[in-house]
DNA sequence: CGAAGATCGTTGGATATCCTACGATCCATA
DNA sequence: TATGGATCGTAGGATATCCAACGATCTTCG
């Protein structure tokens, strides 16, 4: 989970279907002849925000999924590579998803030979995640998915824009997440 | 849905459950002390997209939860409002989500005595969806929320980059959608 | 007209996610 | 040192969402 509710959310082992699951198709701005009007919703940052994750988030499920790993894999592998040693929680809290939603994940992980869980030697509970080399070796994979997509993003957003619109957005993270609550 | 994906305040009297089961409390890049490294996330655009997103999510979910409706109520309403007569397929359309997604939602909302879903006298297949009175007085109510979220929005990404941010947001949009499939 | 194909809304199956509860373990304090 | 409270990871329960399949209806074309 790195990516959030969908944007960049891990799939789950769909050998048997390689439909995504929760990759919607939303078509919604494209006017076409849709002639549909959103009324508020048209000028609301809100709305936009969800639908622009929501389509970051298709697209790069689309790329990932070449690979038999999900969006959401990515960050998981990313955070634990940097990370060698943290526990289940510390590396929900880092990439945003309920430590319970990772126990899945991480032993899907663990199973396909990508990580590995040892108990933590000074905490007896918690578990210390690092990556294997088969893990490293997914992670690149990954990396070059995601660094094509976000290639495609910042094409979109135009290299003039991009630091002003991460910036606009990490603010928004920032203050958001202090009202939390 | 014009937001996210889960934002689902408690109502009151929830005598079966009452946690909000969608909304998740990222805390993420906050820092505090959680001296989590993001690596590669840390400037990709793709994953602020979704932290951002999530992070606005959870935020008017906590506003409209007050009214006993959730997030996903307001665009629905807004667009039936906007759109009187138009089919759930349509309405799915607009709002971004499957038209199977929309069927428990628009039971409840009818149930609720918000909108009527009469047959299409021209289709048979279909219902024409419109809302009722209260409808029209909840949305109202929602409306108001969406409107001190978005200012809340609109503080945090400053008046001055606000066109160009919904821009961005716009152009990824349109741009990634085109791309689907 | 009549049959094939498309579309509408519902149902069923699957995944992702959250929160709460719980046993195990750790820590602070009496 | 004992006890209570905090925290770790897992299990259960609930919701949101997607896609596929289905019956009903519409449309197209022979």
């Amino acid at each position: 989970m790195a990516q959030p509710s969908r944007a960049n959310p891990p799939r789950a082992t769909n050998q048997t279907k390689a439909r995504s699951s929760q990759a919607p198709a939303l078509r919604v701005l494209s006017g076409g002849q849709g002639r549909i009007r959103l009324g508020l919703l048209n000028d609301t940052l809100g709305f936009h925000l969800r639908l622009a994750q929501e389509a970051s988030f298709v697209a790069f499920a689309r790329r990932s999924g070449t690979s038999g790993l999900k969006p959401g894999h990515f960050a998981t592998l990313v955070v634990i590579h940097e990370n060698p040693g943290l526990s289940q929680t510390a590396l929900g809290a880092a990439v945003g998803r309920d430590k319970s939603t990772l126990t899945p994940r991480l032993t899907e992980l663990e199973q396909r030979g990508l990580i590995r869980r040892d108990r933590a030697a000074t905490d007896r509970r918690s578990y210390a995640l690092t990556l294997t080399p088969a893990g490293e070796g997914a992670l690149a994979a990954l990396a070059a998915h995601a660094a094509a997509h976000d290639a495609d993003l910042d094409r979109l957003v135009g290299a003039e824009n991009r630091a002003a619109f991460l910036d606009t957005l990490r603010r928004l993270i920032a203050g958001l997440e202090s009202d939390d609550r």
